[in-house]
DNA sequence: CCGTAAAGCTAATACTATTAGCTTTACGGG
DNA sequence: CCCGTAAAGCTAATAGTATTAGCTTTACGG
């Protein structure tokens, strides 16, 4: 019998591709060990254990909305930007339902790549917020209530809160225009 | 042996203490059981299982939070109106910490009491927006705006997804200041 | 006062994660 | 070329989870 080869990396890639094709909370170290072709304790040689893997699939999937949002935010300003990162927020959450709810647990203090993560994705949108002239503690309020509308909106939808036939779609976008016209308007 | 006596109404709001006490994800039948003074498996006569449970648990915290907010924003208007219930919603959420999550399930749609819960915190919202002049498609649009800002701040902030040191009740008065403002310059 | 329905129990099944300890593979140095 | 060793895999065992089946006993109403 050849050996499987797996490393943590690939370990934790797989267990991003299962958490988006079964959910995030019905990840199963069972089902991920079928899927690379071993034994469920061999996993213990690559990952500590559960917890660590959701850990590291955080950080994974922090990493991976830290460069859409760096992307989506290249070469737009002011309400281009917003609109442009917002969507690609929601975009990134829908196409990856299972590592996506994995972002919200907070980084490990030890692991350096993933705190660069986490500031390179707070930091697209704090640069957006200086070109409406928001800085300081008035960047981070707003930057706090970008996240807050858009993961909150994202979460809700989710979960199939939006029971009214209204288009989400639209009252997206209205969120997003809400967020401009707040900043526009900022009093601190 | 005395018998315990239990309902399906005391088997919830037990599951609701101690959900508080042990956190949402760490409510489990053996721990409730033991709470109630009985076997585990003797729960089933009261509740369908765990799943209809936590269904049990989002209908009661639902009901709890509506009318929470209903009273908030009893004889308020306008800004004033919308502080108040913004931080009802969130004064819930930190007193409740197992209750609250619960409130993010979709209601069962042959719960009649769920369904009406969610209608009535919905409706407090949504009245409050009248007071801004806003109806109809707006009113739908600004009210997912509302759930979405609030709940995302309590999720992020529970999360520990503030990283930095600025003071947290002042970003949610920002983030609250900020709704006020998308809602007086509200453009459908 | 006794029959019955419900409320509780024990036992068993099928999952989950985790640890211990063994076997085997692959690879690098003599 | 071979062989020693570290890592990668395995099986077995433990403890926790929910769930179902089937039995016993309690309490209550006719």
């Amino acid at each position: 019998m050849p050996r499987a080869g797996l490393t943590p990396q690939t370990v934790v890639r797989e267990a991003a591709v299962l958490a988006d094709e079964v959910g995030h909370d019905r990840l199963t170290l069972a089902a991920l060990a079928a899927r690379l072709g071993v034994a469920l304790p061999s996993l213990y040689k690559h990952v500590k254990g559960i917890d660590a893997l959701y850990q590291k699939l955080s950080a994974l999937a922090t990493a991976e909305v830290a460069a859409e949002l760096t992307r989506a935010a290249a070469g737009r300003a002011g309400g281009d930007a917003l609109r442009a990162v917002a969507a690609a927020f929601r975009s990134y959450a829908r196409r990856h339902p299972g590592r996506y709810p994995a972002t919200q647990r907070a980084p490990d203090p030890a692991d350096p790549e993933h705190l660069a993560a986490g500031e390179q994705a707070v930091g697209a949108i704090y640069a957006i917020l200086r070109g409406y002239g928001l800085s300081g503690d008035a960047a981070v309020d707003a930057t706090r209530m970008f996240r807050a509308a858009v993961h909150g909106f994202i979460a809700l939808e989710a979960a199939g809160g939006f029971g009214l036939p209204r288009d989400v779609d639209r009252s997206f976008d209205q969120l997003v225009a809400g967020l401009d016209t707040a900043y526009r308007n900022w009093r601190s």
